[in-house]
DNA sequence: TACATAGGTGTACGCCGTATACTTCCGTTA
DNA sequence: TAACGGAAGTATACGGCGTACACCTATGTA
């Protein structure tokens, strides 16, 4: 079923091919790593479906036994994270020099074009619970865009949210837990250790640091409640029917372009 | 493990309480049928969440050996597309006699509402495939409210395209299939059933056909290819992107409520 | 050359969805 | 009122899943 000879070509039939310390050493099969499963995992999502991604099957694609993948791997879960991670890696840096406009507009479509590489994406960004950094690094240049065009971090926050239910999904609760990143530890956390995290927290991401003192200034409920969901939702919903108004009372229609009316 | 005596009283203890004939009448399990399947199922992943939702909790929840669900449900995908319809059928009806505008606000915070009572909701939504009667009518009945408010077909389209982007997740194939509610035949079909089916649908979703109608003519390119979805989601980003910038050159804050600038 | 340790293996367990074949229930009709 | 036929529920079994645990093997360093 799996590999005969541990760590071996897996090639059975070159075994005959010499003397077997020859074979040995020519033939031993390149290790594993961290990024080979998780590169693996993207291409064979994307060829078999997500639904269809079996830790099993992923062994079987990399010539290992299931069981090899955990060293490299804690779980499902991790490998799920992993790969988004991969696919974060793929959306283009910003723009320098642009105005803010054109430099979220091509981020935001760079983010969709790899999304749309692996139709799976969105499924799997939505199921997961918790921010890896290179997801809240990601969120933090982009906030950096906003803020570098001279928006208030007000306004950059509501913006995040409406354009974070364009590209991830239903509005994201990203600033909620202050204990985003850490590896989510069953235990309380003593209040130093809380206020350390914090402090690296926005020496790492200091753009989503300002973001999230702001609205934790703003409502004087209690700290760390995060953002008013409903709101937010209101605000991109407005945004786009105040759009659709000017649009029909223009009369415009899509031949002309966003641009048919102003 | 499950009920010892088939479809009798689960409660084992009442066995003793009088003859066996009177205890038969008495103490019988109500029936199961495929509403208080899909029910039972939608408030048990209320519960447990949807990843600890399987065929085999929900028949113990039940009572009830795990295949016996299979007679009503004619498998897990079945299941989820019931439980869809049920969420659906949750949303409130369009408001008489408003504009459109404040009909479609109302409509989307309600499905928003509902989305929000079953929080695995988005996340099953979009794992779905076949569209199921239900949704079906209830986009229908959505762009009759556009249509009903002076709209063209065209923006009608491109609106619910981007309205659909916040209710649904990424932009929607909505049009793309004409044999769209069809249990999905895995054969091919004739083109008079084709036809037929067409004929069919036009009937049941008016407002669908008239929408599908255009953008079938619109591009002059291979028939049934369905929406540009660059363009639609660049048409929804734009109208986010020109609200931004609005709300940022008239120096809004987020105090004002949307109505600040105008 | 020996050894610690990281990488890979084999086995086993308890879940999962569901095919197949069965028993039991119950409304209809004689 | 008895018998019957279809619908509802059951019992058993199979192959696939994630992964715990104990083990073996390869490899870089002392």
């Amino acid at each position: 079923m799996y590999a005969v000879l541990p760590l071996m070509n897996p090639w059975a039939d070159d075994r005959k091919a010499g003397r077997m310390t020859d074979v040995l050493k020519a033939d031993r099969r390149v290790r594993l790593n961290r990024d080979r499963v998780l590169q693996a995992a993207v291409s064979l999502a994307d060829e078999i479906g997500i639904d269809s991604l079996s830790m099993r099957r992923l062994a079987q694609e990399l010539q290992v036994v299931p069981m090899a993948l955990y060293k490299h791997v804690s779980n499902k879960e991790e490998l799920l994270d992993g790969m988004v991670e991969a696919i974060v890696a793929e959306i283009d840096p910003p723009e320098t020099g642009a105005d803010w406009k054109s430099a979220v507009r091509l981020r935001v479509l760079s983010a969709r074009r790899a999304l749309q590489r692996h139709h799976w994406a969105r499924r799997v960004i939505e199921s997961r619970t918790t921010k890896t950094p290179a997801v809240l690094a990601y969120w933090d240049s982009f906030i950096g865009m906003f803020l570098e065009g001279g928006f208030s971090a007000d306004l950059t926050h509501h913006a995040m949210h409406a354009i974070g239910g364009r590209m991830w999904g239903f509005t994201q609760e990203l600033f909620d837990d202050p204990a985003v990143h850490a590896a989510a530890t069953p235990v309380a956390m003593p209040p130093a250790v809380q206020s350390e995290m914090l402090q690296q927290m926005a020496e790492l991401y200091p753009n989503i640091a300002t973001i999230a003192a702001l609205s934790a200034h703003d409502d004087a409920s209690v700290v760390g409640q995060g953002c008013d969901d409903q709101f937010e939702f209101e605000f991109a919903l407005d945004l786009l029917l105040d759009g659709f108004e000017q649009l029909h009372s223009g009369g415009w229609n899509s031949k002309l372009g966003l641009r048919g009316t102003a």
